[in-house]
DNA sequence: TAGAGCCTGGACAACGTTGTCACGTACGAG
DNA sequence: CTCGTACGTGACAACGTTGTCCAGGCTCTA
């Protein structure tokens, strides 16, 4: 006898009270079919009324809720789509989440989302754990530079766009912002406000985005006919202590910079908080907006880029995909936005 | 006969390269049997090397990936738990996610959260679509008072915790931070440095939370023997706007307010910006804290919670009612932290 | 009133996995 | 040499749902 029923309590064991109804028990209880019950659930046509109704009070008095397992694994589109992001908690991250997810509520899917903590083995865990889990597509902001073992979930017709930073290693589509340009605006924006000795305090070269606003600044001082010194550039550096000391050894020396360009929200943040406690004041630009930035004195002068909207733009993409419209993957850029709010005009205080 | 290749064929038409691959293929493959292959993926013992990697260049060469839907429907777990809470680009759920997301990641789950924008019909959509995806657990962050559609869950063994907020007519466990203590320290605080007439803005008072701050306030208030007028409390009102407004009445007429009590960060963050442009000194307490306070002038005076912490007992007892080691649904509360930084200390400007 | 056509409802297979059981082979003990 | 045992392996059913097909009863028309 296989899989007898007193094995079955057991393995339910964990369950608080027993097994949940199934449109067998629905069936039975309304003295019905099993494909009526499922008709009915499913809102299709040829049932009467009465049998409708019958169908419709058994359900309720046995509180089924139609297992979606079984379904998926019967129609194999799950309605749900993956995220993987680096963490959640990040305030640039929580505007960008809500966004997919509105987009994906409009399609009638659920958004299951996991946060990679810039760990690239964990970004490779969680999005096969998606795939397992047969999403129907995945929007990614990778942590790690080689995704070719997304390929055989490209193959199997897994949707897929990359946002925030491109793809390693395999053709996708990707959303990004203008990291470039927007960095090149704001040491621009320094330059123009006659710094010439202006730092830079960014995240690990590896991580896309900080290599391009890297570049961003390496450009605008070329071109502007500006040597940079090394000591004013400080790579990889992110948590507020290290941020602290690589800002406190720029603002010293025998050429100390006179501006920070701040690589991103959580940089800007913790440099605003030295500045504060600095005897000469010093221009600042950040690249991202933060709440308050207007209200803090000076206000911080920012490249702002919209997290929603890189959401939303992928998240449609990503429905596209699955839709069939789209064919060849491509590469789409947001532009920045520079607000200037006082920190990024302050004079050179020679 | 039933379903034929062509039909299958069809159905997939949606898929861009054609079908997943599965155990039977990589048995195929591989020359051995389905189950077999099973006890690889599994890890399970009793398989000779030579068998296993055998089996395990099929799974390499074919990229199959295990169908957890059709795994779930087997074993009855799914190894993932669902929050459903307000909004979670308000930063004050970002950390809060993140926060069970470690924990149920801890536990081998997956987390799949949806945003209820404070609608008590969409809250109950979301909850019941986890539950049709047979989530383990649920965690949530009630907009509506009425939680009675969850009981055939619970009967079913759905591990249920409620957050921020209790669930409404049934029995649940809940976790709360002490929402009418906070309230009545900070306005306990404002009346120590002597103001009498002290506004409270806050959220609509069938939002628990709200009506607890608001009573914390009334509670201080009535202790220290102070009669409120009725232009000085502004409930339901959180948009920037109508709070704008709600602000700018109470510091005008006859008997301005000296001192805000604000509900909720996004009502403090607005009325920081209402002071930062009125011509006398106002005191300012908040509830909840946000990020850069510090750095205002003056700084920000909150009633600080630990939304981390929040979301981190929450799914430690979420996956303690799966072990089985609870029974009783409890209420736990957590303390919140008065955190003096200046504007809360500021004297009557009368 | 008989036949055609429609409408309703049910039987059955299939989705991809895992639990159970049984088979066969190799090996050690008696 | 034979029996028992242990182990590796595979056949098969079952999880709960949906798609297909067929049967039976009804209505409508000639």
């Amino acid at each position: 006898m296989p899989e007898t029923a007193a094995r079955r309590g057991d393995r339910l064991a964990g369950s608080r009270y027993g097994n949940r109804p199934t449109m067998k028990d629905v069936a039975a209880r309304a003295g019905v079919g099993l494909k009526t019950v499922s008709r009915v659930v499913n809102g299709e046509p040829g049932v009467t009324a009465d049998t409708e109704r019958r169908v419709q009070e058994a359900i309720e008095a046995l509180g089924f809720r139609r297992n979606d397992s079984a379904r998926v694994l019967r129609k194999g589109r799950t309605a749900s789509i993956g995220l993987v992001l680096e963490d959640l908690a990040d305030p640039f991250y929580g505007p960008l989440s809500r966004a997919v997810e509105e987009v994906a509520r409009a399609h009638g899917a659920l958004l299951i989302n996991g946060s990679s903590a810039e760990d690239p083995d964990r970004e490779q865990e969680l999005v096969l754990a998606l795939c397992a889990r047969r999403v129907d597509g995945l929007v990614v902001i990778p942590a790690g530079d080689d995704h070719r073992y997304l390929e055989p979930e490209l193959r199997a017709g897994v949707a897929t766009v990359f946002v925030d930073r491109p793809a390693g290693r395999i053709d996708a589509d990707v959303v990004l912002s203008d990291n470039f340009g927007g960095a090149c605006d704001g040491v621009a924006h320094l330059i123009a406000h006659g710094h010439r000795r202006i730092g830079f305090i960014g995240d690990m070269p590896r991580i896309h985005t900080a290599a391009e606003r890297l570049r961003g600044y390496r450009t605008a001082m070329a071109d502007a006919g500006i040597p940079v010194a090394d000591s004013w550039t400080s790579l990889g550096v992110t948590d507020p202590l290290r941020v602290r000391r690589a800002a406190e050894e720029m603002l010293s020396g025998t050429e100390p910079v006179t501006a920070i360009f701040a690589g991103n929200n959580r940089v800007t943040v913790t440099v605003v908080r030295v500045l504060a406690a600095h005897s000469r004041p010093v221009a600042l630009v950040g690249f991202d907006d933060f709440e308050l930035a207007d209200l803090l004195q000076p206000g911080v002068t920012v490249v702002a880029q919209d997290a929603a909207q890189l959401g939303r733009t992928a998240a449609e993409r990503l429905f596209s995909q699955l839709d069939g419209a789209l064919v060849t993957p491509e590469r789409v850029e947001l532009p920045t936005r520079l607000i200037t709010r006082g920190s990024g005009e302050l004079p050179p205080a020679d």
